[in-house]
DNA sequence: TTATTCCGTGTAAGATTTTAACACACTTTT
DNA sequence: AAAAGTGTGTTAAAATCTTACACGGAATAA
């Protein structure tokens, strides 16, 4: 009841980006404005949105204008990113141990996920801040030096880490793909991390929306053959998706 | 001189995350109220605040992660944590290595810090976000298992990095003080990583706000005579800053 | 130089929005 | 059945914001 209309107001919100107390009181006609007043206070008590004078925002609007460079990145293709990124929510079991990179698809990915029982190591700041949200879940972060630009660590080091942990499932994401030259990023020292990820894990998800495609960075750290499932948009080539369905890669 | 004011204020949100139009009239007494208005007005035209209901707030700020229990903590006795902080940053010079830890002063600190070439080693998620921001700031987290209460990372791995890096300066801050009983935290493997940079640094500065004092936390990591410099707010204790200035320790 | 315009600012009244306090109906607990 | 709790509406008062106008100084034009 109560809380169904809070919900409401959450998602037209989110829609609208922002609205006045007046439009608000047009949507719910049967309930009074200090009603609608006390749902917005709750709502912002949950740091969804920000109440402004005449009315509210959604905070995700409001994350969505951004000016930091991470924060920029953050905003293209993020549609089919935050898709992406809920298929691979789904894939993820209770009770597992598992690898998450720190891009910003997997950044992503740790909003969607549930707030269950598992292990996540990462090598993301953007990644640890969301986890750390969520009571159920163990986190790990890589240490190393922090790439600015894309605010991950990176290090040497960090196989250190890996000697004595264990899991079975690496989720990451790619800069760049092409048939011919795998799955490539920026940087050397990541890449040697995920290369590292690919032997630890006994399986290998790669998250890659559309738009990487056809591109190349310096870096291949997997090759086609080396992943177990491709996570990809709707606006995914069908040619090239059958080149993984040929060698068995699950692409959804 | 209008375009200073109104980036000072920009900044100074971008510190204090959100301030109300009688904290701003406090920091610019000279203007009017209505000019300070006219002011947040052109910053939220130029998309860099949202203003609220008796003020304004940071985007960046809200682009933060939102409504995690670590922000509600960021509320306690900010404006003191923010003094000591600022202290604390004019202390530190350029092309120099240090460590700081992940509490809320060290956040506060991290905000304040200048952005000049210096070296920070850090086991605090926020505070490596907020550095991550400073172009000339070389920047290495510890990595660990992530505590989610003051995301900071804690892990008997984190002496593998110390072995291999080396700093001048240690800043740090304490959840409890006694004269008995020294500084003191909630958590044993914090309270291991503290003492293990101790040994590591040349110097160790102490952020520590009033409000801690006379508390006992359970782990003792440095004991009155381990640190050089005290940094703390106008309600020290005179006797007790006594104490320390008989030891040769500054307290500012 | 002098006049004119523009810009930034201050003041204050008036409009708007928000809060606080109380009342009421309805549900759940004791 | 009484008591406590929850959700809601109404209203007045408080807080905040906007609007309108005035003023001085700097820049520009005559």
């Amino acid at each position: 009841m109560k809380r169904d209309r809070i919900e409401e107001i959450a998602d037209l919100l989110d829609k609208r980006g922002k609205l006045t107390l007046e439009q608000l009181d047009d949507y719910f006609p049967h309930v009074s404005q200090m009603t609608l007043r006390r749902d917005l206070f709750q709502l912002e008590q949950e740091g969804r949105i920000i109440r402004v004078r005449g009315g509210a925002m959604s905070v995700k609007e409001v994350q969505k204008v951004s000016g930091e460079p991470y924060t920029k990145k953050t905003a293209i293709q993020m549609d089919a990113k935050i898709r992406i990124a809920q298929k691979a929510a789904h894939l993820i079991d209770e009770n597992t141990s598992l690898f998450i990179d720190g891009g910003t698809t997997a950044m992503y990915l740790a909003k969607e996920m549930p707030d269950i029982n598992v292990h996540v190591f990462t090598n993301g700041l953007a990644v640890a801040i969301e986890l750390a949200q969520k009571k159920n879940i163990h986190l790990t972060i890589l240490g190393g030096q922090v790439l600015k630009d894309n605010l991950s660590t990176a290090s040497p080091v960090a196989r250190s880490y890996f000697d004595n942990t264990n899991f079975e499932l690496a989720i990451i994401s790619a800069a760049a793909f092409t048939p011919e030259n795998g799955f490539s990023c920026a940087s050397q020292i990541e890449a040697d991390l995920l290369k590292l990820t690919r032997r630890k894990a006994k399986a290998m998800y790669m998250m890659l929306d559309s738009s990487k495609i056809g591109k190349i960075m310096p870096y291949t750290f997997a090759r086609l053959e080396d992943i177990d499932v491709l996570i990809t948009d709707d606006n995914f080539p069908a040619d090239l998706k059958e080149k993984f369905t040929n060698r068995n890669i699950v692409v959804m």
